[in-house]
DNA sequence: TTTGTTTCTATGTTTAAACATTTAATCGAC
DNA sequence: GTCGATTAAATGTTTAAACATAGAAACAAA
């Protein structure tokens, strides 16, 4: 569906304003359905991040500052996050060996187990929602990689 | 810069899955340069969006549920976001004439001043950093556009 | 009119986001 | 070594988001 239609707003001025919208709006959508299979779960979106990014070093340990670089949301309090997801039994803290300031981060097996529970139905999202071909997919990352700059 | 150095993930698996981050990340990264604009004004990115849509409808007002409507964010509650620009005085509320139940949503001069302030500082962003052609906008709005199916 | 149902908005409550501050550890200059 | 500066993580506090529920008005049927 058009933005203008879902928004209910006649006409842009440039393709590039309603853009900038189409992102944020889009975003949101995406954002709202992923929500509702992270609730089931128990999960925000931001905790589901942090899990996919120890996943990604395990097993090594990634220290909350080096997590907070990856996040999407890079504003959020990655401390607190952990805290949730060591609350839940995914993930472990212990202090750093080289650096007592440092807290190194390890996904546990639980973790690990929920994110293959959770990925079948994220892909299934994906597939069903998404009419993208791999190469209108490849021209919007090249497009949305330019407008970060 | 590439999403994978941006979020230093190695690889995605397909464009499409990329495509996803892509968006929700591009949509906090421009968030967060829009939240400093906003600030400076002491409004939120709701708030801002709110009066926008009422301005858009001027001199006609909206009511409530015609603005959550409206709304990117359609998960925020329009009845407070109203409350906090009435309380700034960028909008008056009234009781509709024939739908008591419904309340009408009017954006003052006070808030349209306002508008005419910030604008300038959004499209200069806009300019500044965005390097997109308008081709290239037009073609991340289909895209996004068959995203939302 | 009365009763039940739906619609629109407001409000209550729990949780997280945003932002500043604190505490502890490290580093560098002297 | 000491001192100040810097960095890492945690914590405190204020504000808003998320979600459910309530309350008032409209509507429809008996």
């Amino acid at each position: 569906m058009k933005l203008e239609e879902e928004i209910k707003q006649s006409k842009f001025e440039t393709e590039r304003q309603k853009a900038i919208l189409n992102v944020i709006y889009t975003a949101n959508w995406i954002g709202s359905i992923q929500h509702k299979i992270f609730k089931k779960y128990k999960l925000t979106s931001p905790q589901y991040n942090v899990l996919r990014i120890l996943r990604g070093k395990f097993p090594d340990p990634l220290t909350v500052s080096s997590i907070q670089e990856r996040m999407l949301d890079k504003m959020s309090n990655a401390s607190r996050l952990v805290d949730k997801l060591v609350e839940k039994g995914y993930a472990e803290r212990s202090t750093c060996m080289y650096d007592r300031r440092q807290v190194d981060v390890v996904i546990t097996s639980a973790g690990q187990k929920l994110l293959k529970e959770i990925e079948p139905e994220l892909l299934d999202f994906h597939n069903a929602e998404m009419v993208l071909t791999e190469q209108d997919a490849a021209a919007v990352n090249e497009a949305l990689d330019k407008i970060r700059g």
